[in-house]
DNA sequence: TTGATAAATAAAAACGTTTTTATTTTGGAG
DNA sequence: CTCCAAAATAAAAACGTTTTTATTTATCAA
């Protein structure tokens, strides 16, 4: 049995093959009853449309790529839930592209398997950026603020939500904080933690450097840190800022290890405000990122690049104060 | 500034496209000076193959596809980046493609967007089945058993699972037994149901409908119903065995709810091992069940397939109990 | 030098579609 | 009937590659 093309459901319907392209695509020039012949033989012989053909000539692919490094952590799994219902409802399908390297994202997205991309921690550098400009493709970028005529941003204010968790443990009358840190070089990481600690500064209490701890947005690698931290015996700082809820989380499992108590005796008020958080004892006082909303938003957008109706922008999702157990007053 | 094609290249370069082709592929058959000069053009104008042409052409992709009908839980991201690692290994890409519906699904399969598929949760049903064998498709199904000339399953040892955790409560001397199952006609659940209630109706103490609870495999929705449950004050089992770790926390979360304390009440042992039972508390007894493995295996497996190196076999990956501290003696 | 062979390059065909252009068929008005 | 326009269908071109086949150029023994 041989391979099913066009040709030959052309053949066995006894029409030609342009025919039978516009019977597939309800081109609404064809005689119905022709039509339904033709679709009844392509059913028939089980036809199924050849993606690379149909794509290379008709220069769509009506596909969104979501281009990311990893998959793992919590966020992801929503992010992409989310985002395919955006896409279904608008007759788009969605797929992830996973590559730690920048030339396979760039060569899926420029070699044109995709109508647009949403980039999320593609290590991708000024090169990569350029490229995209020039080609116009249009692309939104999660992990950075750029913009051109098809280029988009769509990112947490990161420095907005540095600085409210800076002033909501003021305002409980702290006075020694810390802050755990993403990973490195990460835009919402340091945008974090500049709003944090320019609050503090400005509050006359800065931010020690030795109070800045590794936590790679990482549970268990914050675990770890925290646990070697504190072989030291060395003084902890009341308030802690971390620059997301696994780390902070990591960093209560580490102290309830060595049975010091939160909120009694550390305040920490995390970021994201993933699941877990409501779950984990004490419930962990968060910023809601609302980042289901940014998948949503991000396709949005992504689609209104496509169809020209719109320019990129830069666009700043902002977040808001989950307060539960893990503060309190000084 | 036009689109570069190979054409523009081979121009630039005054040579044919042939020759470029040539020079792109290192196919060896070049002087290695026109190629190296070719390589330099190309750089130059950045040319980027067009995909859609090169695979329409050379049949083939170099991408395995993963196709799922969401990402959410602690399961996808682990067996993504497993699957990942062991693509890049062997010069293959991975795609992820998301899809309530098996027609889009199949399109992208059938329609030759991927070398070979891994199918973890789509709704597909005995018609596309039997597509798939007719086409010969090189298939890995994560969630069945079938199996043919290039169609192989690789599923976790359920039954064996199952079984292994009501031996296991039988062992703590445990009387009345409960079973939260999954979602519904999910095969793991069944099968694990299966084994599970096998082993405690031989020992003589039968697992009750009315003990069978509906957790569908999320952490939220056994926390709701088995507050609900609660309300009405029925007797509950005394050793629980949950068809995932999601569940089986919920479960746990809604009796610490009701001052419902384990493991000195109740006993309760989940399946899979994900990351978060280590850290609760209780910290969770469970089976693991290798499922990072699990991904490494079915790239492993298709591979084979693709290279016609073996035909379709029926894999089951074994389990193993991980003690911990939420079961005790009765 | 010549001729044969190998090496290097070019030309043409093919992949499976959609799109553009051309042709045939149909249906009425006169 | 005949003719013309509209409707329906068919033919041909195009999309950007790789692969197959053909041609040119270089190499070397006689």
């Amino acid at each position: 049995m041989r391979k099913i093309t066009i040709k030959e459901v052309a053949k066995e319907a006894g029409v030609s093959i342009s025919t039978v392209s516009n019977a597939l695509n309800n081109v609404d020039v064809l005689n119905p009853k022709t039509k339904a012949h033709i679709l009844e033989v392509a059913e028939r012989l089980h036809y199924v449309p050849n993606l690379n053909g149909r794509n290379l000539k008709s220069k769509t692919t009506k596909v969104l790529g979501l281009f990311v490094n990893s998959m793992k952590g919590p966020y992801y799994g929503t992010l992409v839930d989310t985002m395919y219902l955006e896409c279904e409802k608008n007759g788009y399908e969605l797929q992830v592209f996973i590559s730690k390297n920048s030339m396979d994202m760039m060569t899926n997205i420029l070699g044109k398997r995709v109508d647009g991309a949403v980039i999320l921690n593609g290590w991708i550098g000024e090169e990569q950026e350029t490229a995209l400009r020039k080609e116009k493709i249009p692309t939104i970028f999660l992990d950075r603020e750029i913009c051109s005529q098809k280029i988009s941003s769509l990112v947490f204010d990161s420095y907005t939500q540095g600085a409210d968790a800076g002033r909501y443990l003021l305002t409980l009358g702290h006075k020694t904080f810390g802050y755990i840190r993403g990973a490195e070089n990460n835009y919402d990481s340091s945008e974090r933690f500049k709003g944090y600690s320019h609050v503090l500064e400005e509050a006359g209490h800065p931010l020690l450097t030795e109070n800045i701890f590794d936590g790679f947005f990482d549970r268990d690698a914050t675990y770890q840190a925290t646990m070697k931290l504190l072989e030291k015996e060395r003084k902890l700082p009341r308030a802690v800022f971390a620059a997301n809820d696994q780390s902070a989380i990591g960093f209560m499992e580490a102290l309830r290890e060595c049975n010091i108590s939160v909120p009694e005796e550390i305040s920490i008020i995390g970021c994201d405000n993933i699941d877990i958080s409501q779950w984990f004892t004490p419930r962990l006082t968060t910023i809601d990122t609302f980042y289901e909303k940014q998948g949503r938003m991000a396709v949005i957008q992504l689609l209104k690049l496509i169809r020209g109706e719109k320019i990129g922008t830069i666009q700043k999702v902002v977040g808001k104060i989950i307060e539960r157990d893990s503060c309190q007053h000084a």
